[in-house]
DNA sequence: ATCGATAATGTAACCGTTTTCACCTGTCAA
DNA sequence: TTGACAGGTGAAAACGGTTACATTATCGAT
């Protein structure tokens, strides 16, 4: 380990400086240093623009370890999210870092690629690091992750999920209900055969809600739900080519397709244009989370607008009061607005 | 704090227990249980299970303050980067991530917005927090950021940046090569009149490598270096429509547009077309990064591709090396190949 | 059986803070 | 004058591990 310091070189100044340092040059005991940067108030004012004078002199970092472990506390928060390669996650972790950085957290991140398994290993691995607290995707993981959160007393929030019957804290939006809101507007428009391109709903909890809303709309309006119209895929824009052609092959019928994010959408919305369907006039496609890129591509992409940073900030902030022991509200449900853009249309077979 | 604690319903269960609990139920003292754990092999083996057994039992967890400051290691490392919402950084994290787990080291996330000031203040926090390196983005930053860390020691290497000539360790790919290339291919073509769109280049490192080496090119044709021929402007579709639009009115004379990275380019690329100009009939369009969606526009973007998974894989040997010492490249250059697909042409006009 | 070397384990100091408690000083009411 | 009290401050005990050093088995050689 020694070696790592070697390789700055021998500096001549000053070393990294302790509290006790800092003590000897302000001429005040440790107590009082500590004090002074946890509890300014208690301690006189000249004494307190001496320490943090000699402080500032020499460079003093206090230490969060020897901290956590005097006072308990760690001002770190764990963030558990299944990829940070989508950018669904990316503006949530984004927002949030911001949001918690202003009181004073940092941000500890673990991703576990869709497998429950590492998720568990991750969260122990946060929890061994120290987090006052945890934020975690969705609400379906295995008892005894909850367990072993639950014997630490970490708290928690589950995030991209509106959960209002569940024990735990969530926040996100309603799935079930912007992918029924979806659905009716299609149904609404006169579309009957509908697709639908989504993730494993076995897997993903974001998308089982999405598909029993599409169901809901459908039950309401009468019309049979055929299981060959949904087709459950990978994201990425290939994929979305990729399940929009099988859609195409196993159901020719459809008139619109509702995928479960916009990556998916526009993948179909190339392979559409590529075969030679026309969107909107044969093909209705919609998408959700309202990309940059949604409004860019060619035709323009009816979607689900998502909340992803508000949701960052929010959950921040309810995260926080949780760790201070602050009630905060058990579920809190994000605005999800459905954007009418150019990819939709009343179908034109009757 | 102790609110925290009761947020969890008073569960009947073990409290998280310690290591002298844990030694206790072992029958043995707390030393060997941290061997058991730190230096297994200098235990008996039956007692090794003994412990092991009892760990488990009590869902034993170490803390990681406390053996920090034990053994003054964190097995942390801090990233710096401007901002996690860009695939190249979210490819670049996460394989990083991935990479540095394997190693039992866990990721602190710092983002700073493209803020210097801010830079500094989140690596004070990483600091703080327990790092035992640090990874940053790019070269240029304060002397005093690079005091800080040669102050503390810290291992730090920057990333996306490949600087043979600089006193700190670097990997990423030689922009401004990368550049070169991108231009002489497209003055082999016969274009002369090339229009650039990019970052900032007084504040990023990486459009100015890229900038010297479009001009490296155009010095090495003979053809004369226009200023009004090179826009900056900030990422996003929405950036590069506009940028496109301003070239095109001070520069119309362009048949060849560079873009910075490939948001930009078919940010250009939508512009273009929306504005009647085919592409590449009438413009040629390049961009960098080959993101999935740069074979997925129509047409199909040429551009240069980078390894920014690599970079997280080769970046989390290399920093793990400089923390355990052992002797690692110092500037590490990632290739950076020229994809030519349907966005380039020669030129129409003459 | 004794000895020495070596392997396995225990004891206790230490890491750098926070925090409890005791103490000192000065002020004010009785 | 005295006692109560508050505001500042310091000494030392935590916090939960690691590890240097001391101590005690174990075992082969004599």
């Amino acid at each position: 380990m020694q070696k790592a310091a070697e390789i700055a070189k021998e500096s001549p100044a000053k070393p990294a400086s302790g509290i006790r340092e800092v003590a000897k040059l302000a001429n005040v005991s440790v107590a009082t240093v500590s004090r002074v940067f946890n509890h300014p108030e208690t301690v006189r004012r000249e004494t307190r623009d001496h320490v943090h004078l000699a402080a500032d002199q020499l460079g003093y970092i206090p230490d969060s370890a020897a901290r956590k472990l005097g006072s308990q506390v760690n001002r770190r928060i764990g963030l558990l999210v299944p990829t940070i390669e989508d950018s669904i996650f990316t503006k949530f972790i984004g927002s949030l870092h911001k949001e918690i950085s202003k009181s004073g957290y940092t941000l500890l991140l673990g991703a576990y690629g869709f497998d429950p398994e590492q998720e568990q290993t991750e969260l122990r691995g946060l929890i061994e690091s120290g987090v006052d607290a945890v934020i975690l995707c969705g609400e379906q993981r295995s008892p005894e992750l909850y367990d072993l959160l639950e014997r630490r007393k970490l708290p928690f929030i589950n995030f991209n999920i509106f959960a209002p019957d569940s024990p735990h804290y969530s926040i996100g939006p309603n799935f079930r209900m912007a992918a029924q809101n979806v659905a009716n507007y299609l149904i609404e428009l006169g579309h009957r055969d509908i697709g639908c391109l989504d993730f494993y709903a076995a897997s993903n909890d974001r998308a089982a809600q999405r598909r029993l809303g599409i169901q809901d709309a459908l039950a309401e309006h009468g019309i049979a739900f055929n299981p060959k119209h949904f087709i459950e895929c990978d994201f990425g824009y290939e994929d979305g080519r990729l399940g929009f052609r099988s859609l195409m092959q196993t159901a020719p019928e459809i008139t619109a397709t509702i995928c479960g994010n916009d990556v998916l959408a526009i993948g179909a919305l190339f392979e559409a244009r590529d075969t030679g369907l026309s969107v909107p006039k044969d093909m209705s496609i919609t998408g959700f989370d309202n990309l940059d890129l949604a409004s860019q591509v060619s035709p323009t992409l009816t979607t689900v607008q998502l909340r992803n940073r508000e949701m960052g900030t929010r959950a921040a902030e309810s995260i926080i009061r949780l760790i201070e022991g602050t009630p905060s509200p058990k579920a809190i449900q994000l605005e999800a607005n459905l954007i009418l853009r150019e990819s939709t249309c009343r179908p034109a077979k009757r």
